[in-house]
DNA sequence: GCAAAAATTGGTAACGTTCCCAAAACGGCA
DNA sequence: TGCCGTTTTGGGAACGTTACCAATTTTTGC
């Protein structure tokens, strides 16, 4: 008649069961020394009858933690986010914690209403790919915070991880170098972009070591897309004495565009022009030819990301950055040239 | 001294900073109209000098219900489940709730190890895409639950979101009917697959409604993947005397290797052969020419999980079936043809 | 056989919230 | 002023767990 439904057992309904007191039925649920063998098989055999499953929320709320962790991505349909939150997800698996996954589209008011929501879940941390500007949204935050992704470079009071796209570029222009691609002609973001700057200073710093004039190199503008990638490369392709052979974009979407863009325009990849990517996302396996690309560790990510704020709910608060290696992903859009054009090296005046 | 340190403020804080008690916190809080307008003040002049926020974890335990839904897919990087997700979590928010999502990775145990995790922490109810083949697990989960996808038919009595399959096979058969394709060779899954029956079902009917014999139709068989897709289309192709003019795959990996086949077999798409896939994954929109498809409502099938879902939560248990509509997504993949194929209905004989 | 030590057990408070009931304050009215 | 009805308030108890302390039982030593 007490328990009368089928609700869930509580620890009361075991102690019942086995004839002893709540007192015990904890004890010989988490194992602690100070119970007799007998008790302890009764309580156990009960648990088994009844199927027990402890209350999490009682637990969490005693405990003070509640074994759960935040994850706010701006977007978990975008295959990028998608492969950071499995990264987490498996991360937070091995050490037994759930994730409450939101995605900010971009937008602060969302992330912030996403961090209130959070807190108020009394998550023991959060993994976020800040969108806001300001760090008052995230200093407020008031819990062990990792951020993770690029941006996190405005926000360098707090523990993050992301990919070292500076590695990941010197690593693609030092492939292309071993083919003998000197100068590629680079698609790049809006001038506005933190990322065209991160990319150019590399570029340059490589130019340098190899006795190149950075000033020679061709530069074209898009927007992260297929489209506007496309019609970069035509534009690139268009422009008068330039003998384009390599072509290295900024992201795989442009990469993709300018593979459209080169078939378009009559000319063969990789044998008239090679094209290499940057991102490493999965459209590029299934594009002909593959897309040979830098790939950003985006599950190494989301893994990192769960290791770092397990320290810093643990109390281990050393602030910290993680950069994680990209990798090169070889498919097929790439091909030796034989033409080095680095003797292009003492000749001035290429455009841009 | 009492409250040192800067843990979060509690309604009994909020109690001694108003001077009132934490029955009158809570009824400023949850606007109940008991109140006298002078307290509702101070109170609320005080939770906002503390930055007060409900624990929800307290406020789960005494309501009996935490608004967190569970989600269990195979693989959260996957693009379609990620989608499945993103519909998720947009309806979630939408009423308020919050979303715990796993990756069962098409493992049984994984799965009854998830659904054990959602089970203590007492979710309100969960959406699964079950792997396991028992019903048991799902049987005993206790909580309401919404089962996703197409597997769902194995367990008839409990409440399902699909994509309506045979609607969507449907579809594809009258547009490429539409376009004079009467007969397309067919890249199916292997023979132990239940998606391939269901699809063969189909296919069946509309031959049938078409007045042609079933029989004559070309098949061949593939994985689900890019590779065997591409080479179950050169088998396809290097059949004697079969003038290959479309191809409808059952999935859009294979449809994507149809299309390297194509090519490497020195023919052109759509202009000599047409090629439909179904799915809808991104990475066909990046494919040269673009692949049409059959599209699943991925996103809405998260959408109306939740929405069933919350009705199941809410008691108003009625067992229910839903089957979304798959849509055409047209891109360059397919093309008019003069020769109306369906000539051939009379000719027996044709292989398999 | 008895005291002391050790092992085992039960009772109670606490985590932070909400709900119910009773107590207090307030107003109007005779 | 006293009584009654209404509004407003405070004091528990409860949700299910864990932790502490005291009480009980058992074991050990002499």
């Amino acid at each position: 008649m007490s328990n009368s439904g089928n609700r869930q057992p509580t620890i009361i309904d075991i102690a019942k069961a086995a004839g002893v007191s709540k007192s015990t039925v904890a004890r010989a649920l988490s194992g602690s020394p100070h119970i007799g063998e007998a008790s302890r098989e009764r309580v156990l055999t009960a648990v088994r009858a009844l199927g027990y499953e402890r209350n999490h929320l009682a637990h969490s709320l005693r405990a003070g933690r509640t074994g759960m962790i935040g994850l706010v991505i701006p977007d978990i349909a975008n295959p990028f986010w998608a492969e950071v939150a499995r990264g987490a997800q498996d991360a937070a698996a091995a050490n037994g914690s759930s994730l409450l996954i939101f995605s900010s589209d971009w937008d602060a008011a969302r992330e912030a209403s996403h961090l209130r929501a959070l807190r108020q879940a009394r998550v023991d941390g959060a993994i976020v790919n800040p969108v806001a500007d300001n760090v008052d949204g995230l200093g407020r935050f008031g819990l062990p915070v990792v951020l993770i992704g690029s941006s996190a470079e405005r926000f360098p009071e707090l523990s993050s991880v992301g990919s070292d796209i500076a590695q990941g570029v010197a690593l693609g222009l030092d492939h292309l170098a071993s083919l003998g691609h000197f100068r590629p002609a680079l698609l790049l973001g809006s001038p506005n972009r933190l990322a065209r700057v991160r990319f150019l200073r590399v570029v340059h710093d490589h130019c340098l070591a190899h006795d190149i004039d950075p000033a020679t190199l061709m530069i074209e503008e898009g927007e992260y897309t297929v489209e506007s990638g496309k019609a970069a490369t035509l534009r690139l392709l268009e422009r008068e004495g330039a003998a384009v052979r390599c072509i290295f974009a900024a992201n795989d979407l442009m990469a993709l565009g300018a593979l459209l863009a080169v078939r378009e325009a009559g000319l063969t990849c990789p044998g008239e022009v090679s094209i290499l990517g940057f991102d490493g996302i999965p459209a590029g396996a299934f594009s002909d030819p593959g897309l040979t690309t830098i790939e950003k560790p985006a599950r190494s990510i989301g893994l990192e990301g769960i290791k770092l704020l397990a320290e810093a709910i643990d109390g281990n608060l050393d602030h910290r950055r993680v950069l994680l290696e990209c990798t090169l992903t070889m498919r097929g859009s790439l091909a030796r040239t034989e033409k080095d054009n680095r003797s292009a090296r003492l000749v001035a005046g290429g455009r841009n």
